[in-house]
DNA sequence: AAGACGGGGAC
DNA sequence: GTCCCAGTCTT
């Protein structure tokens, strides 16, 4: 169809159908790359929380690079893919350092920062500086595949260029930031996945999937890996009020992040399998079982945990010389500290 | 090019 | 159950 009237008509959707989202409101390039950080492979409803928050707390850019990193982490608590959380603390003390908290203004500088990809270089240099650039995410991979009937798996080296192309070409000469947020709200609002508005759409008399029948079928996208089974005996190691939790290791799932003492197998074990390994039979010499709960299933993308948790009651004065020192926590402590959903949704249980 | 990285919601 | 979301980084 034409250049001129996909983008016309995608424009005169948006300012029918879009939703007033407040970095919607605001040129400012902080809120706005705070609010792309928070959206990466996140739904607007549940991201809109935490941006909401997040302002709040850091209103600018100087104030979050104030903030220790662990309390960065424990407001980003339930969104997921820690690392943006990380890399967004990590840019933010960049830009209040080296560039006395001015954020950069074009696509290519943009780039450079940590957490910054493709997608959201264009974002910022396309909202907070109009720059004529098109973003290209999960809403226009699929817009443009089913309009114009491209069947390059999205994926593949050949798709980014093919779909990189197709956006720049169709992107117009004015209002490219209303544009970009045009297709990517259309995408998000009436070219939905699973169930796509066609009857009620403006492009579907032009529309090469809708007129084809080959929506269910488009974009084209290679299926995900296996997924990878582990079991998560925890030891929740009690002493007074107080709980012992443990930073998570560098290399794993919810880096940064704080859990209790794990002891992962190839199985489901039991209290005895465990006690097989000496830190665990120091222990269970030293304490008392005061607990042990049902198998929690917790599913992330390449993985599925099972979890189970065996609460462990140490005297007052009892220190077992595992592993060097443990650390225990407050109650208060613990709530101020970052964890994984599954360990914040097992302390918020009503035992505990 | 492929895998790792979370959690939630829609169907 | 499956899919996928305003993706990025590492290998």
């Amino acid at each position: 169809m034409d250049k001129q009237l996909f983008s016309q008509q995608l424009i005169g959707w948006y300012q029918r159908h879009h939703r007033d989202l407040p970095w919607r409101r605001t040129k400012n390039p902080y809120c706005i790359w705070l609010s792309e950080i928070i959206l990466q492979q996140t739904r607007v409803k549940q991201g809109l929380p935490y941006y909401l928050r997040f302002v709040e707390a850091f209103p600018t850019v100087q104030s979050l690079a104030n903030a220790e990193e662990r309390d960065v982490l424990r407001l980003w608590q339930g969104l997921g893919y820690y690392s943006r959380a990380r890399n967004l603390h990590q840019t933010a003390k960049l830009v209040a350092n080296e560039h006395r908290g001015v954020f950069p203004g074009r696509y290519a500088e943009l780039l450079m920062l940590k957490g910054v990809g493709t997608y959201t270089a264009a974002a910022i240099a396309s909202f907070a500086f109009n720059e004529k650039t098109a973003v290209l995410d999960g809403n226009v991979f699929r817009v443009l595949a089913r309009v114009f009937g491209v069947e390059t798996d999205i994926a593949s080296n050949e798709g980014k260029q093919v779909f990189s192309r197709l956006a720049t070409d169709l992107l117009p000469d004015a209002l490219t930031d209303v544009y970009n947020q045009a297709i990517m709200e259309f995408g998000a609002v009436q070219c939905t996945p699973a169930t796509p508005d066609c009857l009620f759409c403006p492009l579907n008399r032009d529309c090469q999937a809708n007129l084809t029948g080959r929506q269910h079928r488009l974009p084209v996208k290679k299926k995900k890996g296996n997924v990878r089974e582990r079991y998560f005996h925890y030891l929740v190691l009690r002493q007074g009020d107080a709980v012992h939790l443990k930073e998570r290791p560098e290399k794993d799932i919810w880096r940064g992040l704080y859990d209790f003492y794990l002891k992962e197998a190839p199985a489901m074990r039991t209290l005895d399998d465990l006690a097989g390994e000496e830190d665990v039979k120091e222990l269970l010499a030293a304490a008392v079982v005061e607990k042990e709960s049902a198998v929690f299933t917790h599913v992330l993308t390449h993985q599925r945990i099972r979890a189970k948790f065996w609460h462990l009651r140490l005297p007052p004065g009892a220190s077992p010389a595992v592993a060097g020192p443990l650390r225990f926590y407050s109650p208060q402590e613990i709530n101020a500290l970052p964890k994984p959903i599954l360990i914040a949704n097992y302390l918020n249980r009503p035992f505990f």
